[in-house]
RNA sequence: GGAGAUUUGGCAGAGCGGUUGAAUGCACUAGUCUUGAAAACUAGCAUGGGUUAAUAGCCCAUCGGGGGUUCGAAUCCCUCAAUCUCCGCCA
């Protein structure tokens, strides 16, 4: 949620970044500012009824003390009229500010001005690939579906068995496999100066609107209504909120959080080849990268957390290219985007495996995230970051299918020493 | 699951219907003293909102969250949550 403060302010800005994002209408930034308008009008005059009344009761004190009963009971009549005011007061109040939250979660974060135009996916810039020439693994390569079930490591059938589709079993070596990945991720997330969390894997509502699930994505996540309890979508909800209402010192800074979990998603997405297999599931996991960062550092940290991100993807060997999301893609809360595709030679197609977001003053606006600076009183708000470093399935995925030879499928050296195997066979 | 106690500023801890945004101590910041440090002394030290050029003043709100009683609530009532103690159950 962007500050009206900033709307008010970088109006111009707003509405640029709406242009990016291919809105046509513009009038909701008009409403928020006169919203905001009547909320100044009702506290004035609510502030105003409240004064007045803290003043009489302070006189019908004095009068008590003083013995003069008759004349504290005269005030208590303009005491009683001002609450009624009050009353009416009170609820105006609440409700513009309801409207105002309302109009305010509809407007999108202010896109980076690096953010290119465009439509859809195909729009956004290829920002840097490696290596250039995609690995070719011949006509009879199989996809990685298939090799799970050659080699018996993911168990898809069994999923359903046991819960449902997109909750697939990993067996043997693939769950060894998994283990050492998540390993692997973890390891090197705190050789980058990462501290690792292992948090809660449900959430309550107040956290799932700090970091802004609520209330716009509320269908994509799995709900427990007898607790009033989510289950997490990603890492970053717990790892966020739990800066949630705190003001940082300056040198506080950076804060680097990391952790894995599962992370659960309703979003049941299209049928066919694309969802096949690992592509798309209702549980997976992945290892997070959070940061809490001085606005003025805040792209270099985005640049540091892409850079760690392709460390992993080259360590593992896996051909990928960088997007930079163009406005049409771009997520609702983040003010520039890099996502990391990986190719899977099988399937031939990228495959989406990370996504590393710089969410400016939007997430820490609605989480009360700020830090006191030396020279200003008061506090401002920080800058939020996070990406994937990295979710599992797709790397499973590009790593079983690209690595497959007539032999089985190799490991890559990096990985050797968290699975104890250099081979599938 | 049952019974009881508790929840006050960064921490500790007063206050239990009427200048209490809140005593006091510690911590923190600045200053005095000192060659420097410590000690001592002095001063400052919450957040949000309104007003404003102002991050100066002034006003409003906030004593776990929400609601209520009252002219007036940190103080009384209801409700939810958390913590502690005892009992039960249990990895």
């Amino acid at each position: 949620m962007l500050p009206v403060s900033f709307i008010r302010e970088e109006k111009e800005r707003v509405i640029l970044s709406l242009k990016k994002r291919n809105y046509q209408d513009f009038s909701i930034l008009d409403t928020i500012i006169s919203l905001d308008d009547e909320r100044k009008r009702l506290q004035r005059a609510l502030d105003e009824n409240l004064a007045e009344s803290n003043a009489i009761a302070k006189e019908i004190g004095q009068l008590f003390k003083q013995g003069k009963r008759d004349e504290a009971e005269t005030k208590k009549g303009r005491s009683t009229e001002l609450k009624q005011l009050k009353g009416k007061l009170n609820e105006d109040l609440k409700s513009t500010k309801e409207q105002l939250e309302e109009a305010l979660l509809q407007v999108p974060n202010c896109a980076h001005p690096s953010v290119p135009y465009g439509k859809s996916d195909e729009d956004n810039q290829v920002h840097q690939d490696w290596p250039t020439a995609l690995p070719e693994i011949g006509e009879e390569a199989l996809p990685h579906w298939e090799l799970a079930a050659k080699y018996d490591i993911i168990d898809f059938k069994l999923g359903v068995k046991v819960t449902g589709a997109g909750f697939p079993v990993y067996k043997g070596k693939g769950a060894i496999l998994q283990r050492a990945l998540i390993n692997f991720f973890l390891v090197e997330a705190a050789s980058a100066g990462y501290i690792e969390y292992m948090v809660p894997h449900v959430v309550n509502e107040d956290s799932a609107r700090g970091t802004g699930q609520l209330p716009d994505k509320e269908g994509q996540m799995y709900y427990m209504p007898k607790d009033e309890l989510y289950l997490i979508p990603t890492a970053e909800v717990p790892l966020t909120n739990i800066y949630r209402d705190v003001i940082l010192k300056e040198d506080d800074f950076p804060v680097k959080l990391t952790g894995h979990t599962p992370c659960f998603r309703r979003e049941a997405g299209s049928y066919g080849a694309h969802v096949r297999g690992l592509n798309r599931l209702h549980q997976f996991d992945k290892v997070e990268i959070v940061q809490i960062q001085n606005p003025a550092n805040s792209y270099d940290a985005l640049d540091g957390m892409c850079a760690h991100v392709e460390s992993l993807l080259k360590q593992l060997g896996l051909p990928y290219r960088i997007l930079r999301l163009c406005g049409g893609d771009l997520g609702f809360a983040a003010a520039l985007t890099f996502d990391f595709e990986t190719y899977s030679a099988a399937q031939k197609r990228w495959l989406e495996v990370s996504s590393v977001s710089n969410f400016e003053v939007f997430q820490a606006n609605r989480l009360k995230l700020r830090y006191k600076s030396k020279d200003q009183k008061k506090p401002q708000l920080v800058h939020t970051l996070n990406g994937s470093a990295l979710a599992l399935p797709r790397i499973m995925a590009t790593l079983l299918e690209n690595n497959q030879t007539p032999e089985g499928i190799k490991i890559p050296v990096a990985l050797q020493p968290f699975t104890g195997f250099s081979m599938i066979k």
